[in-house]
DNA sequence: CAGGCTGTCGCCAGATTGTTTACAGATTTC
DNA sequence: GAAATCTGTAAACAATCTGGCGACAGCCTG
């Protein structure tokens, strides 16, 4: 679960960003417009969470641009200004939900929930994969009926891949949208391996079929059939 | 015990807090349609308190939304205004009980206590699950036909995790029912630890079988079978 | 077929998360 | 108002996960 937050004041975002980090999501920050306009070309954002008061451009135009450009980031804005009219406009460009300051943290991360799981599967109590089912809000995963568990990763990589069935991923794609742009990972993908390798062996273990191929010198693929 | 007040004089708002916090429920506040609307969406209550004279709106449309919601919380109308009209049209409307001002304190508690205890399990007198029966109006529970005394917040996590079979609930999210959003504790979670230790101890000591189960990095859950 | 990539597997140290114990202050009880 | 109990904190300890390494196997190019 990758998310951008766009707060120009420090203490608020380095709040967001570690705790929203310890709730287990991949997170970005951009203190501009402009440098939120350039991370949401270039990546996959689950949700994007706005402050309505930006130094260089309102956020206002951005929640504009994200829905213009048929983003598929869900939009909550944050802002200090308790207007109505605020939340209203906000709303009426497509912003998924909207949260006056002052808010309790406990609160934002239940709105988070909420609109990621409304967007990611059109609102779906759960997703059929084959032999599997998948509950989305409870972290649980079914192999033909059994209960399987999963690790955080597995479970995220689990989810990006059902999210793209049929689509070649690479290891490159796949980091990128669990782990982040953090850098110094750079270098080398390879841990990809240890969690295709335990997750393989999870379903394996549990008598699903193999839908996770291996397209050499490419990435990974989810058969559908 | 989750509590919403939504009452907008601020003397009563103050004094119905005091009182409910002393009594043991958890509450929390609302003074306007608005706020009360957003908190309702967000939380679950095991009951809303609602005073039919609010300045954005009155209240019998919070009622009206609560319904129209499928919340499940119950909803206890109290109201300066002795019209049985109003309290017809309320209790129209789906609310769980009418009280007029001014009232005793010691009357509203009691019909509290009522609300919840229909609400909160269709009427019933007694819960059953598996070894355990518990009689929520007198907190009390008995495992296989003998009593086991449990301190409140003890009975507050069993019956929490009782509402939500089979579910995986975070520490976050649990503590987030039992404790309110009292903010500052935002930072950690780890008394939770405690409260399931002393919790389990009991269980076990009395010969419950053992339905809490730990999912690693994610939280607990009640496990039916 | 040799040599260089690419991916699989087993292993493990460090990090993260959960359990247990002990305890000081708060609260309740008597 | 003293005693008993409860509550939340801290710290030691245990379980589990994570990501990196090296050995090896498979694939692809020349």
């Amino acid at each position: 679960m990758k998310i951008l937050i766009v707060e120009d004041e420090a203490p608020l975002r380095s709040t967001l960003l570690e705790f929203l980090r310890h709730e287990g999501y991949v997170c970005e920050v951009a203190e501009t417009y402009q440098q939120a306009h350039e991370k949401i070309k270039l990546y996959q954002y689950d949700c994007v969470l706005v402050d309505l008061t930006l130094p260089d451009g309102s956020g206002l135009n951005l929640v504009r641009t994200l829905k213009a450009d048929k983003s598929v980031a869900g939009v909550l804005i944050i802002s200090a200004r308790g207007s109505l009219d605020d939340k209203v406009q906000g709303l009426e460009l497509g912003a998924d939900d909207y949260l006056p300051k002052p808010f309790h943290l406990a609160e934002l991360n239940a709105r988070l929930r909420s609109i990621i799981r409304r967007r990611q599967f059109q609102g779906q109590r759960h997703i059929v994969f084959r032999d599997l089912t998948i509950f989305p809000d409870q972290t649980l995963v079914l192999v033909k009926e059994k209960p399987l568990t999963l690790t955080r990763r597995e479970y995220d990589l689990l989810l990006f891949l059902l999210a793209n069935p049929n689509r070649v991923l690479t290891k490159e794609a796949i980091a990128e949208h669990i782990w982040g742009d953090d850098a110094d990972m750079a270098d080398s993908f390879d841990f990809i391996y240890s969690h295709f390798k335990n997750l393989r062996k999870k379903l394996q273990e549990h008598g699903a079929d193999n839908y996770i191929r291996t397209i050499y010198g490419l990435g990974y693929k989810l058969e559908t059939a």
